[in-house]
This record gives structure tokens, sequence and C-alpha cells, in this order.
DNA sequence: AAGTGTGAACAAGTTCACAGCC
DNA sequence: GGCTGTGAACTTGTTCACACTT
């Protein structure tokens, strides 16, 4: 697995991976990328030119292993081990991402939240987190580095909690605040936000009844 | 504004009509495709040749006026009207979606709000909307059509309720649930999921240390 | 017979570079 | 002088189509 490999191709496999974990867990053994792409809504041939980039992992005639091909997008993506994640922001959004139960079956854990709101700092979150001052984020960092910070926190504050993570050294960012970042590169960020998703659709839908 | 607009031109203008409400708020009036890009991490020519599919919106040696442009994109993105959303599955994180105060602002309203589970049914959601039963969905929306269906269901749950919202002539979906919908041409589908953009990041980080 | 893997053809999207206008 | 608008050049990404393998 050489070469570089486009940013859409990355992009793609967690999506083929989830479906690959449904197929073994209902016990389907082999597939073929026809049905995969009938899945995901992906041509056939995009599917294997993807999986192409990593390697031959099918077999000709019969498709592929639906073990074979989960276990080797795993350890790809880099999903054979755990991942922590600290959180900063601990207001209904931060609150609600804390208590979600998504992460952690996935391999994901959050490890530590922050938030600047002095009555918020020293408080449980979920029971099992005591929520800690964002001004000692840095020096938590520094003791015990962690992998992917999550930022949900206002606007306003959000380069500034960045620009924290990325001094701590972080390489990857969750962001959930509206507004785009700037990070150095060699740091990931993705950024989730309904909002902008909604206002993509009604564009088109605009022009659906016109 | 005649032809094919590419579906990536459409997902970035909602970024650029957010940067410049912003820049509006705080009172600029004119800003360069060279600004509004270090901003958003796009490059200039980009952001020219993105609103040049619309229309002629700078003026030369200038820049675009901030009013005029936010104007423009609040058109063509359709956020010159307000949206009517219903919300199927309100357990932890659909709760926490009905409790979200980032829609209104930008247009768009949660009408109803829709479950299985019979104990939820008839409760009632931030103190407004009462939870109706998800097999009252499809009448209801007869008698009152909405725009945008937000499905925060389980996996196993969300191609049913996706069916339904489609036979009701739907015309976007957001989805929160961790699967990939089949709808019909010119249904439009977004879908919000945190651990798949997670999983992209994952593949990076294990190759920058590596 | 069926379905992968892949070079080659094609399509889509981005950046360049500069004429034109303010 | 500065910055837009835009064809043309280029780069990136997708699909085709078929040789090859089981």
């Amino acid at each position: 697995m050489p070469l570089e490999i486009p940013e859409v191709v990355i992009d793609r496999l967690p999506t083929y991976y989830r479906l690959l974990t449904n197929l073994q867990a209902r016990g389907v053994a082999v597939v073929s990328s026809q049905e995969l792409g009938e899945a995901l809504n992906v041509t056939p041939a995009q599917i294997r030119k993807d999986l192409s980039y990593f390697g031959r992992f099918g077999k000709q005639g019969r498709g592929y292993s639906v073990q074979r091909l989960t276990d080797e997008l795993r350890t790809i993506l880099g999903l054979d081990q755990r991942w922590r994640m600290v959180l900063i922001g601990v207001g209904r959004l931060g609150t609600a991402i804390a208590s979600y139960r998504g992460f952690e079956p996935q391999g994901f854990d959050i490890v530590g939240v922050y938030d600047v709101n002095p009555e918020a700092v020293g408080t449980e979150l979920g029971g099992e987190l005591v929520v800690r001052n964002v001004a000692d984020l840095a020096r938590d960092l520094a003791d015990d580095p962690v992998d992917i910070g999550i930022v949900a926190v206002p606007a306003g504050e959000a380069q500034a909690v960045v620009d924290v993570l990325v001094a701590a050294g972080i390489g990857a960012i969750l962001s959930y605040a509206p507004t785009a970042a700037q990070v150095p590169a060699g740091v990931e960020v993705r950024q989730i936000d309904p909002v902008l998703s909604l206002q993509g659709m009604t564009y088109h839908l605009r022009r659906r009844d016109a």
C-alpha cells in the first residue's frame, strides 16, 4: 500500500467498514462489490478501485470475504486500537456529546471534559467524569496526551480552544462549533454542523418546486 | 443562473454565507475573495469561480459588498423563508436535537415530533411540542406537509421512517441514523455521523506517528 | 459463470493567469 | 493599483471494459 491515497477514498472507507460489520453480525460470509454498492449507493467499480489502493482482498468469481475485508479495513483505518479524546465545552451540546453512547462501542473514549464556566467546573458529567477548568487543559495534555479533541464551545471561543489543542500536539479535532478553525498542516479537522447540511438541501428544495 | 451547478459548489455556499453574516454583524462593508479564502481555508480563485455560477456580484478593484453578497446567497440558498421540519425519534439523540437552539435562528422550525415508544408518545418535549405516535406520521403529513424530515431513530428503523417520509412527498431528509438510506432520485439526504468523521481521522493519525 | 483488479478513457473539479473594469 | 470574472490548462476523481482468476 504505497502511493498517495486520495482523500475521498479515505472518507468512504468508514461507510464500507460499517456496512461490513453489519453484514458480519448478520452472518453474511461473502459479498460482492455489486451488493456493497447497492447498499451504499455507490458504483461497484468505485468500491473495487477504492479497495485496490490497499491490496487485493477479493476472490475472482466469488467476491469478498466479509470477515477478511472487515479485518483489513479495521487495520487500515486504525480501528484495532482505542482512541482517547477530550471534550471541551459542556453546555447543552457538549453535555449531549458526553452522554452519546455511540463512541465507546467503536473504540472512542472521552477521557476528559473541560469548560470555562466556573459553575460547571467540578460538577460530574454522566456520573463518571468531573468537569475540569479549561485553563488546565494545556497542562493536562502535556502530562497525559490524548489523540483527538472534540470542540463544543461557542463560535467565538473555538479558535482559542483549537490553538491550545494544537499547541499540545493533538493530531485531530472534531469541531461542533459553527466556524472554520485555523490549524497547521498535519492536523486533521472535521466539522459537524447540521445547519450547514440543511442549508445545502434548501437550495435544492427551492428548485424542486419551481 | 442557467446551467448545471456542481454539487460541491452548493455545499460550499452555506459556509460562505455564514462567514458573511458574521462579517456583516461585525460591521465589515466590503470583503475580497482573498480575505474570504483566508478565513475559510479555500483559494480565492475557488470562491470567485463558485460565485460566478450565480452572477457577477463583485466590483473589480474593490471586492464584494458584504451586504449585497449576503443577500444574494440568502436568496440562492432559499434562506429568505422559514422551513418546516418534523423530527422522528425522541430518544437521547432526538431529545438533544429537539432542544438544539441553532435551528430556529437560521429559519428552521421543528413543527412536529414523533416516536414509536408508547411511553414517549403524549409527553411534552421542550415545553412546546407533544410527542405523537409515528403511526400518525403519514396522515399528519398528508394533512399538513413539511419540507424536511429529521431522522433520529435506531439504524434498524431508519429505512421504514424514511419510506414514510418519502411516500408523503418530503423533499429533504437529515439523517442521524448510522445507515445509508435508500431514496428515489429527487429526494435530498444528508447524513450526520460523528463516528464516521472520527474514523476518517484515525486513518491519518495512524500514519502521522508511523 | 461470475466477479475481481486495473490500465485507459472519460468526467469533474480546481487553479492559473490575464483581460477588463473600478 | 487592485481585484473580479473567466476561458484554458491542469489535476483529481470516476467509470469503463476486459484480461484474468477461481
